[in-house]
DNA sequence: CTTAACCGGAGCGCTCTGCTCCGGTAGGAA
DNA sequence: TTCCTACCGGAGCAGAGCGCTCCGGTTAAG
């Protein structure tokens, strides 16, 4: 633990460089190629064996929780960064942006398939209760159409961070911008046609993550 | 050839059956498990054995290209109808709830997995061209922001056809009821924020069918 | 120089796929 | 009714691809 930072030249600061390298591999690979990709491919693109890998995280759903987790952590951050904006509406819309920026609900798939982890529970909760603080600061200022809920929102972003067919591509990152735009633009209240039916129910969403096989 | 009716009890009426309920199971399956779901997987919705999907279809990418090509064949239909509206706005709107309703742009990821038939590209253009009147209509008519290409909005399309995770349900499919009346509110004119950047191109678009292994 | 921690990747066992093949069955002609 | 034949259904095959292990080579540390 003496020479634990990324930028030292000793086994040690391999090991840290390897995690960080795994990580951000691992983030990229899943959410353009499905949390189906081979895990060889990971460690392919990090330039680490398999054996490092394996070392660090003991099965692929452990690698998973851990990814979960980070995504909810850098959601909750990005929640707290649109609450401190003095403007709802670009508070709002800045932690849409960053969320399907950065993938925030391309691990959604793997719901129902991994155990969640008492650490993600406790993040999930607080990421879900500040971004109905910022949805309801919104709405109370007019800004948002009424209709919809956060709920609405999440979903929305989940959409928006499904893997693309194909290999990755600025293209696609460029399109999925304007196409964010005019979905965003839809948000923005007054909306000119009343959303159908009922909102969704927090119980059904989150049951999705109940793993019964 | 005498009694090909779908109604009949003879052999040639339950092959003509078979027929039809595989080519619906193989759209219900394909759209919410993804192109790669198994072979058996249809086989069994479809109530059918192998033999009989096989002999009906020699390989599963017959399969993929007959599929693709009812797909834009109903999108063709779905676009003829919207020119027909007299309303531009309603005829565009109509045009694209169908095309999501029954999954258009769900066999997109299969682009450049399999060989485009001479009828797949003859349709396909033709889908193209009719989408662009739709299109270039409702911008002129004003109802359209006028930063947003039929590309755009096929690519919309495609976003909304990615098949969910999980099991379908009725709750999925509301919910994306719901986001589209949230997208198409943000397509009406005018736009509060400018698309960025330039639209997408049409050769991009259409080289992710090249198949270059 | 010795030692042991650690890296990388070849390989194992297993699951699951696209596809084939054949016994059973039920229409149609005599 | 009886036989024939076309067709239906699913068990089974070969092969690909996966998660994961294990071990020889390398290099920092003592």
């Amino acid at each position: 633990m003496s020479t634990a930072g990324t930028g030292g030249r000793g086994r040690r600061a391999e090991a840290a460089r390897n995690d960080l390298r795994l990580l951000e591999a691992a983030h990229e690979v899943f959410t353009t190629q499905g949390f189906d990709a081979p895990v060889s491919a990971i460690a392919k693109r990090a330039g680490v064996g398999m054996g490092s890998l394996y070392r660090r995280y003991r099965t692929k759903e452990e690698l998973l929780q851990r990814l979960c987790l980070i995504a909810m952590e850098r959601a909750v951050t990005a929640a707290e960064d649109g609450l401190a904006f003095a403007d709802p509406w670009e508070g709002l819309a800045h932690y849409v942006r960053t969320c399907v920026g950065f993938g925030s609900g391309a691990l959604a798939p793997v719901a129902g398939t991994i155990e969640v982890t008492e650490e993600m529970g406790t993040t999930a909760r607080r990421a879900i209760e500040l971004a109905d603080r910022l949805v309801t600061r919104a709405r109370e200022a007019g800004v948002l159409r009424d209709d919809v809920t956060a709920l609405d929102i999440s979903l929305l972003m989940e959409q928006f961070s499904r893997p693309a067919p194909g290999p990755p591509s600025e293209q696609h990152r460029h399109v999925k911008r304007r196409l964010l735009a005019i979905t965003l633009d839809g948000l923005r209240a007054p909306g000119v046609t009343p959303l159908p039916g009922d909102p969704p129910g927090v119980d059904w969403y989150e049951g999705r993550w109940r793993t019964t096989p």
